[in-house]
DNA sequence: TGTACATCAGTGAACGCGCGTTCACTGATGTAC
DNA sequence: TGTACATCAGTGAACGCGCGTTCACTGATGTAC
């Protein structure tokens, strides 16, 4: 909105913002800091004054991927404090959600950038944060006897596995078109959470969303 | 072995091996044409009398993934063919394997070059081969009762999913420190597996192998 | 309120690089007679 | 067995391209007095 300014007043998360469109629009493979400075409408070199080099804009491109999942996962189940089923369903589908709406920014939050990792610390945190709201609902699930007992931290890995995996051939595409003609990915997930659940899951645990 | 040659004999296989190769040392951005055609001792220009472009290269390689896949698959569950259980656990386990000893032609096996999927059948029918095959495995666990009745299919891809999940996220290092301390991938994995499974599975299914 | 100046966030030209692909070519191989 | 020739599988120079990064610069902003 604002005219063309010599500053741009927050360039930085442009950048970031410009990022994940370039992920939406032309994949992981278009992704160019060039590129992604003529979409925030800067001269190529202006990034530099916010990024150190490449990998720091992909860290910070990966952390909002991150956090964006987070924050849709924590909408999907704060309706559902008292039913402990209800947010592992609808969390792992807010999961699988966020990974076909926007597979490319899905595939370069979790495609892991060599061992620098280290080097970016709120990728670090927010990576923890996810793991740490999946183990809690898993704790409540386990009190409610809806999952079985076993040390929780491992048992989340493994539902984190699960719906992850789901995600993941859906949009490698990797899912036959046989299975795809007739189930959708909501089904598949809750067929899949089905297995894992002391109790049986109902379609309607998982109403009108899209 | 051969002294140089102007003819290579088998360049195309030659190619394929080094693409993997270069995958194993410098990962997937380390994969170029020009590397490969260098690797395999050849100049730049030559693979074009093999592969029409880098991507027809690319999805050669990919099905040599998913190729060794198979066939790793196929060695690890021959031994047996009347307990279905271990055929499951031995099967999963290859896969994990796989991945984490060859992350990057892991990857590239699954990370679906556009839709120009469709122009390599051969791609196609060896990764239908590798669904085919837990297909079996799961028909046969549910006729032992060991895993529950449902669309064997469905659960195939349930299954798929968490196996393959468990992978991703070890060889992405989102599994944290605090958990792989404690525990080995192998012991995530039968974790996971015992949660889908109607049966108890102990340690001493998956025996010496690495 | 006005001026001087340091600091900050941009610009645009330039660098060297490796890439995918094309092209005219050449050396080796296989086949017909 | 020998020769002629088509075919095949390589070579090496050349192309244009977009990339990441550096650099001297400049316009805008904020602060001290």
């Amino acid at each position: 909105m604002p005219g063309k300014r010599y500053h741009h007043g927050d360039l930085k998360n442009a950048l970031v913002e410009a990022g994940a469109a370039i992920l939406a629009k032309e994949g992981v493979h278009g992704l160019s800091l060039r590129k992604v400075a003529r979409r925030a409408g800067v001269s190529h070199a202006a990034p530099y004054a916010h990024f150190a080099d490449k990998q720091a804009l992909i860290a910070a491109i990966s952390t909002e991927g991150f956090r964006r999942l987070y924050a849709s996962m924590d909408e999907a189940i704060a309706p559902f404090e008292d039913d402990p089923l209800r947010q592992l369903v609808t969390g792992a589908w807010a999961y699988v959600r966020f990974a076909i709406q926007d597979p490319d920014h899905f595939k370069i939050t979790f495609s892991r950038m060599l061992e620098k990792e280290k080097d970016y610390p709120a990728f670090i945190e927010i990576s923890q944060r996810v793991l740490g709201r999946v183990v809690r609902i898993v704790e409540r699930c386990q009190r409610a006897r809806i999952l079985r007992e076993g040390p929780p931290d491992l048992l989340a890995v493994s539902i984190w596995g699960q719906v992850h995996g789901l995600a993941s051939l859906i949009i490698e595409g990797q899912v036959s078109h046989t299975i795809l003609d007739h189930y959708s990915a909501k089904q598949l997930l809750i067929f899949a959470l089905d297995q894992l659940t002391l109790v049986r899951i109902t379609d309607d645990v998982l109403p009108c969303s899209p």
